[in-house]
DNA sequence: ATGGTAGCGCTGCTA
């Protein structure tokens, strides 16, 4: 079972990439952050045209998340568990169940500034998601938190660490509030098939020619319960799609991070 | 260099 997610900063820009990647990347599983769409406006038919079954939940111009599944799709859950739809809620969490997996997606609000309103925001954010999940799920299950933490688990996640001394996607409260969910029963499948490795990155501004430069963060996380976890073979950031995908419009400032789970050493059910 | 670029949508906010 192949699982990604990526941040493709508006879906309605990003469609023809999305597809073109989708295509070549053959995911059984995508987890989408930054849609950037209400629910109305979502390209369903364009993603079962592909094969995908899919589930969102966005309001608007900002957020927005989906899951996409060519492996079943079922019990979709939007926002945390008893949050009431209002209309205005930011759209940062859907769950569903794909291939016996339990699978989220989720989009980390950013925090903009250390010690700002939006960074309390930020940690009260990330430790209801940990209640919502010791809630609803054993670490003994299959499952899989898959997207933009917007938060760097460790210096060698960013490009050049005293640069970004007292800053978010950094700050010890926030690289806290990840271990919390590891503490909980997750793990970082990247760092199981990368354990040595720095500069290994997810995002790059767009800015300044950081891509080019290497200038980047490893924020887009794929975090999975040990049924999964002890059955990864293989992962990967794929920055090709980082660059464009042969048009001329820019692409996201997210690179795709996928990674491959034996479904028989997981104990997961066979494709349908 | 308290800069730079992208998306949304039409003015400035968010990232």
């Amino acid at each position: 079972m192949r699982i990604a997610t990526w941040n493709v900063n508006s879906l309605k820009a990003r469609l023809p990439k999305v597809e073109e990647w989708l295509s070549y990347a053959e995911p059984d599983v995508l987890c989408m952050q930054e849609t950037k769409l209400a629910d109305g406006a979502f390209p369903a038919m364009a993603f079962a045209a592909l094969g995908y079954e899919a589930a969102h939940h966005g309001n608007g111009r900002w957020n927005g998340v989906a899951i996409l599944s060519r492996v079943g799709l079922k019990d979709v859950r939007s926002g945390f568990i008893g949050e009431e739809p209002s209309g205005l809620e930011e759209c940062r969490l859907i769950t569903a169940v794909c291939n016996g997996v339990r699978v989220a997606s989720v989009y980390v609000p950013n925090g903009r500034s250390v010690g700002s309103e939006h960074y309390e925001a930020k940690l009260e954010w990330l430790e209801r998601l940990r209640a919502d999940i010791a809630s609803s799920c054993r670490p003994d299950e299959p499952l899989a938190v898959c997207g933009d933490f917007n938060v760097a688990p460790e210096d060698r996640d960013v490009y050049d660490a005293a640069r970004f001394d007292g800053a978010t996607h950094v700050s010890e409260p926030e690289r806290s509030a990840v271990r919390a969910l590891e503490a909980w029963g997750l793990e970082d499948a990247f760092r199981l098939v990368y354990p040595g490795e720095e500069k290994l990155f997810s995002w790059w501004d767009y800015r300044a020619g950081d891509f080019h430069n290497h200038r980047g963060m490893r924020i887009d996380l794929l975090l999975l319960s040990r049924p999964l976890a002890r059955a990864v073979t293989w992962a990967l950031v794929d920055r090709e799609a980082r660059k464009g995908l042969g048009s001329d419009k820019p692409p996201s400032d997210h690179a795709p991070v996928v990674v491959d789970v034996d479904d028989d050493a997981a104990g997961i059910a066979a494709r349908p």
